[in-house]
DNA sequence: CAGTATCCAGAGTGATACTG
DNA sequence: CAGTATCACTCTGGATACTG
């Protein structure tokens, strides 16, 4: 962590901020987690509205079962979904949805999937032209 | 792809867009590569100034040479790094550096950093009061 | 300095089966 | 429906050693 302004020991306010380039910062831990190819796709979904385990695995192409399972607790532990349970209907339904804080890092990556599907066609000339030098 | 304004056979301009929700879709893929945690190092990293293999490999705490040559050349190739070579002095000087379209990702992902250096503890808070209910 | 080559452990995936 | 569990397989990633 770099110089902060830590208001209480063990229990800091918003405003303490950590350093990603160390591997020991918990930030980096953090950002190793929401780098990531299905916490992204998931939360940028559950962001058009609430969700059911098995809508999200058909809206979420190619996402196995297991892991979307266990990005799912990971996320739900973060504080980033909430998940409720309905057991008053049978089978019981059980809905996912983001938390505040779920929100505030889906706009904050939204930038991201928009660049990747603005900008698809400019990476793609550029591999064209790489492996075309290559090859020569 | 989804619709789009493609506006020529296999060579469509800046407007087409894709649909990183779609497991066949190239912007899957592409967003795959991006939301990885060295790429996004590695970017950010690049963005105080060019720099150099080992200086890229002391300052990104934790890459192991395999992942930040590897990582390298697929930002070389994906046009997002420029790698220049000074063959005029001995050893040889190698020289990456963030080209015009590395600068637009470095941009869009720049808000999920920053989102992660500031509410790690709200998220560790989080996850101090899920492993609690968990516990009990 | 700037890498490449190799080996190996572990993460992620898919398929399948089973539970409440 | 909403998962958990297990096996087999691939493939990524880290450690190590070597090269120009």
């Amino acid at each position: 962590m770099q110089e902060g302004t830590e208001t209480s020991p063990g229990y800091p306010q918003v405003t303490l901020r950590g350093d990603v380039f160390s591997a020991q910062c918990p930030t980096r831990e953090l950002l190793d987690r929401i780098a990531d190819k299905w916490t992204v796709l998931l939360l940028t979904m559950l962001e058009r509205g609430p969700s059911r385990f098995n809508a999200l695995k058909r809206e979420v192409d190619g996402v196995s079962q297991k892991m979307l399972s266990q990005t799912l607790r990971q996320l739900e532990r973060d504080g980033l979904v909430s998940r409720s349970v309905d057991a008053s209907v049978m089978p019981v339904a059980v809905t996912y949805a983001l938390t505040p804080l779920g929100g505030t890092l889906v706009t904050a990556i939204q930038p991201m999937i928009d660049w990747a599907e603005r900008r698809i066609t400019a990476v793609r000339d550029a591999r064209r032209t790489y492996d075309d030098r290559q090859a020569a």
